[in-house]
This record gives C-alpha cells, sequence and structure tokens, in this order.
DNA sequence: ATATTTGTTGCGCTCAGCGCAACGTTATTT
DNA sequence: AAATAACGTTGCGCTGAGCGCAACAAATAT
C-alpha cells in the first residue's frame, strides 16, 4: 500500500521547516500530530527518516531517498491534473464515433472540419461499417455516438436527432443512364443497379420496397462498401440508390448526378443520429453531438 | 494534496476486476465502501473516472490517464522501497567519517580496504582536517565518525575507543639523521624539525611538551599538511615528532624510519574515536566503528 | 414479466486520529 | 552552576471520518 498522503505532507514540510513545531504552526496541526505522522510513516517503511536533534530534524539517508520519491509524485500528480484539465477543457480527448457507410463524406464535411477547427486537441475514433455494426459498437461501448442508416427501435438506445430522406437514383453526369430530370419505376428496374448489401440501411430500405412497391431491381453488383458503389457507377456501369446527401461531393465535384424516382418517397428510409441509453457522454461527445445533429437536420 | 491510497487501491481495483462488487470482495470490503471511495476520488479531481454501466465499470478517459499515473507511482514505490532496503542491508549506504590528518594512511589500509570489501556497494565521504575540525565536524552533524588526536573532553561527544601514543621521531632511511637506535631529548633539540601547527593534536601535544619539559625544539617548517611534513622528512631536511602509526605504511616502504625518545612516554598523546552524544547513527556506520574501534587497539 | 445483478444511498456505530497537557532531553542564557 | 527555553515524544480523552448493514433504483437476462 502507499503511504498515506497526510503522514507525507507532515514528513515533508517538517524536513523544509527544520522543525516539527514550525512544520505543525505551518499545517496548522500540533506537534504531536507531526510527530506521530513520521513515526508512522517509519513504521510502514521500517526505516529512520528523519534524525531528531538537538535543533529541530535533519534528513536520514532513507528520508532523503524519500524526499525525492516525494518530489518525483508530485510532479507526476501536477502533470496529471494537467491533462484532467486539458479534458475537461476539451483542449485533449477523444470521441469515438461510428459512422454507416453513406455518412463518412458529409460527416467529414460538415462535422468534423469545423468541429476541429474549433477543438483543435480532440482527436477521433471513427469507427465505418453496416447498420448493425454501427449499432453494435455504440451498444457495446466501443463508439459514443452512431450515425446510421435505418437502424431498428431499441430500447438500449437514446435517439438524439432523425430525418428522412428518399432514395434517389444515382448516375454519372454525361452518361449514358443521364437522361430526363426524373425515372420512373419501370425504367429504374431496367437499368444495371448497384446496390449496399442487406445489414446495411439502405440495403434493408431497398429490400423492403421491392416487397411493398413489387420493385424488382437488375442488381449486377452488390457490396459493403460506398466507394465501390460510386466507382461503379462513375465508370458509368449502371446506377445505384441512395440518399441524396451521400453522393453530395461528388455532385459538387460534378462526376455524379441524381434522378429523383417518380414515385413519392420512393424508398423513404430514416438517418438517425443516436447513443446508448444512460450513458453519461464527456464533455467533448456531448458537443460533438450537438454539431452531428444540426448537421444531420440540415441534410432534410 | 495527494489522493487518499486507500480511494486509489479502490479505483485500480474495481477496474481490474470489472465490477464494484468483485473488487469489494476482493479487497474483504463492502460494495458500498468501494464505491464511495471511488467517488470521493472523482470529486476530489472534479472529474468523473468511471463509466457506472450495464455491466460493471469501464474507465473513461480520464479514469485511464489516472491508471497510468497509478501505475507510474507504483512503480517508483516499488524502486524506493528496493533502495530503502539496500540501504538497510547495507548493499548501498555512505558513512562520512572526519579524520585527523596522521590517521588516513592508517585507515584507508587497516578500515577502508577490508570494510569495502565486505560491503561493496557502501560509499565514503571523508574529511581530513586538523583535531578542532575533525570534532565540529561530527558535533555539527557533517560526519558521522571522528577520529583524531588529542580531542579535548567534551559532554557532546561519545567516546567509542581511546589509545594512547607517544611521540617519536621520524627521519628518512639512511639519511643524515638516521643514526642509533635512539635519540635523547637533548640531541633532539638541536635537530632542524618540523611540525603540526598548533589546532591539530600533535601539535599540541608538543606544545604542552615544551611547557612541562622544558623541550625547545629547533622549528623549521610548520604545516597543516601530513603529506608536506613527510617531504620534508624524506628529502632529508630534518626530522619530525609523530605517533608512529601515522607512518607505518613509509616504514614498509622503507623510505621512513623511527628513532624513540629516550624519555618515557615522551609526548603521549591520546586517538580518540568518536561519534555526537546522543545521535542514532546508521547500520552502515555501526559496523564501520567495530572495524575503526578493533583497528584502533591494534595500533596500540 | 420475473428474477438477478449492477451501482448507490441512508443509517448507526466504532475506532483511527486529533488536540491538550505533561514529560524527558538538550542547548542556551544568566 | 542553575535556570530558562525549545525540541521531540507520550498519555489521555474525545470527536468525526469511514465502515458495514440493509434497502433502493436501474438495467439486463431468463
Amino acid at each position: 500500500m502507499q503511504p498515506d498522503p497526510k503522514h507525507i505532507l507532515s514528513f515533508k514540510t517538517a524536513l523544509s521547516a527544520g522543525t516539527i513545531r514550525a512544520a505543525a504552526d505551518q499545517l496548522g496541526l500540533e506537534p504531536s500530530t507531526v510527530s506521530r505522522n513520521i513515526t508512522a510513516l517509519e513504521k510502514q517503511l521500517a526505516t529512520a527518516l528523519i534524525e531528531r536533534g538537538r535543533k529541530g530534524v535533519m534528513p536520514t539517508e532513507a528520508g532523503e531517498l524519500l524526499m525525492g520519491y516525494v518530489h518525483r509524485q508530485s510532479g507526476e500528480m501536477e502533470a496529471l491534473r494537467s491533462q484532467l484539465d486539458a479534458l475537461a477543457n476539451m483542449e485533449r480527448g477523444t470521441v469515438s464515433v461510428a459512422l454507416g457507410e453513406g455518412f463518412l463524406g458529409d460527416f467529414s464535411q460538415s462535422v468534423l472540419r469545423p468541429f476541429s477547427q474549433d477543438h483543435p486537441g480532440v482527436t477521433y475514433a471513427l469507427d465505418v461499417g453496416a447498420t448493425d455494426h454501427v449499432r453494435d459498437a455504440v451498444i457495446e461501448d466501443k463508439a459514443h455516438v452512431g450515425l446510421a442508416f435505418n437502424v431498428a427501435p431499441d430500447p438500449r438506445l437514446k435517439i438524439i436527432a432523425q430525418t428522412e430522406h428518399p432514395l434517389v437514383m444515382i448516375c454519372a453526369r454525361g452518361g449514358r443512364f443521364d437522361t430526363g430530370k426524373t425515372v420512373d419505376i419501370q425504367d429504374l428496374s431496367r437499368l444495371p443497379c448497384g446496390f449496399l448489401s442487406k445489414g446495411y440501411g439502405v440495403g434493408a430500405v431497398i429490400a423492403a420496397m421491392e416487397a411493398s412497391h413489387g420493385f424488382r431491381a437488375r442488381g449486377v453488383l452488390e457490396t459493403g462498401s460506398i466507394a465501390a458503389l460510386k466507382a461503379f457507377v462513375k465508370n458509368d456501369l449502371g446506377v445505384t440508390l441512395l440518399p441524396e446527401f451521400v453522393v453530395a461531393e461528388d455532385m459538387q465535384a460534378g462526376t455524379l448526378c441524381t434522378k429523383h424516382v417518380s414515385i413519392r418517397d420512393f424508398g423513404l428510409g430514416t438517418a438517425t443520429l443516436f447513443v446508448r441509453q444512460g450513458r453519461r457522454l464527456p464533455l467533448a461527445t456531448q458537443k460533438l453531438l450537438v454539431f452531428m445533429s444540426r448537421s444531420l437536420a440540415a441534410l432534410a
């Protein structure tokens, strides 16, 4: 067991003050208490620490060793406090976010960039995966925050914000599928189409729609990677169905364009921002959550 | 103030055990106590340290910082204990000895050599000077042990051993003063003679003798350095008066020889081994004291 | 829905730890 | 040499910090 800090304080004060009585005055204690504290320390370490002498006290060799230890420890403590302080002031800290595949682009641009400007010391742990993976990561406390598409309601999750997004058709700008402003469902079902796998929220929405609308697409590519999907479309090999915000960057860049499907609220899915129910979040995470919530609302 | 080690123990045990209850079992405490200890820590550091959750506890970022601190501190403590242990077992330690000028040679050979063989880790602080200087060093706790010639009795000093030594005449072997086996006082008073200054015990003895025996020497050299005195004699510039053991090494080496003075107990002086009255000595010093005591007895 | 396990809180109680005062020892002063 | 002062230590009560016991709210597992 470590020595009692009160004992150590008495010890170091007695040495710096020179006498036990002076130390007692300085600490607002009685000389007897200081003496007993030091004695207790000596008993615990089984060594004499001070020489009680004619004119006050002076450290033995063991006492000087202990002084060195105390000094180092005090420095460590100071460092710790400063680290904790930095954490509390959000000068440092790590927030871990689990993202559904499609959210990476928008998150980087609309959240990460401005937030990291405001809080340069904060670091991030991003975990990108399917909706199920995101949900599990949050439930198992592997991530503070989750943002995914079509997460199933769960009592263990606390929903911070939700917005609904219809699926739109994505095609290469100026490519062979870039015709007309909208596309109807019959046309769509004839086009070569890439999908996210099931397990991904968007994939589930499409699967649901195939059941309800009797819509059956020509599935040419099924993947877990949005990047693969985009590459598929950019090379004009076919089209895909995604919420619009997923390809916002590419639309700005002029490489992709979207066609709304003629059915109202076609493939409407829900983007959900959530944390684990009952979890107390670090300050940095709380702030980030506000950013993300605003960003999500801006997408609608 | 440093955190209470009991609190820290509860904290680290809770984290390593995974739950507060398991930690309580492990520590032989109640869960309530462990919980309160951790809460107290959090209050002191003004930070949440653990996330109390569904299945036990897990550290927050601040908690991990504290864990690191605890780990480092524990290492420091272990190092300290090992150092103290080494000190207690005399594997390490420093003994400080104040020596009268003449004792350096014998001390190095008869004490330091065998003692440092027995205890290789022990280090030494030697302070060589006049008798008064040696006495002051011991009284003011600048040296643990003092060994000097003709120290005045002092209630603040505790005498460990004493032996008496007559002065003998020292001359260069084969030199112009190397005649006969003994020398009488008349001859001696005609020879060019080097002395230790007053303040040195030998010097005081000679001064006393000048008064009592009416002996008056031809003082050619007065110095505070035994080495200077020896050089003076070796170069055959004159003789000097010293206790025999002071030049033991040189006699072995065959560079100096001694002549007893024809008066019985000529210039009898006392070599005294002493410490400060009431001072509690470290183990290493106590052992050395035994060595020195024996060595002194062997000189007689 | 019930039962189990988690951490937390309220309530007494006990003993570690404090102040007070007296003591032995040592250095300084008269 | 005696008196004084200052040092650290010890004995003795007392008080409050800290513990165990038991009941509790929340969350998970069955």
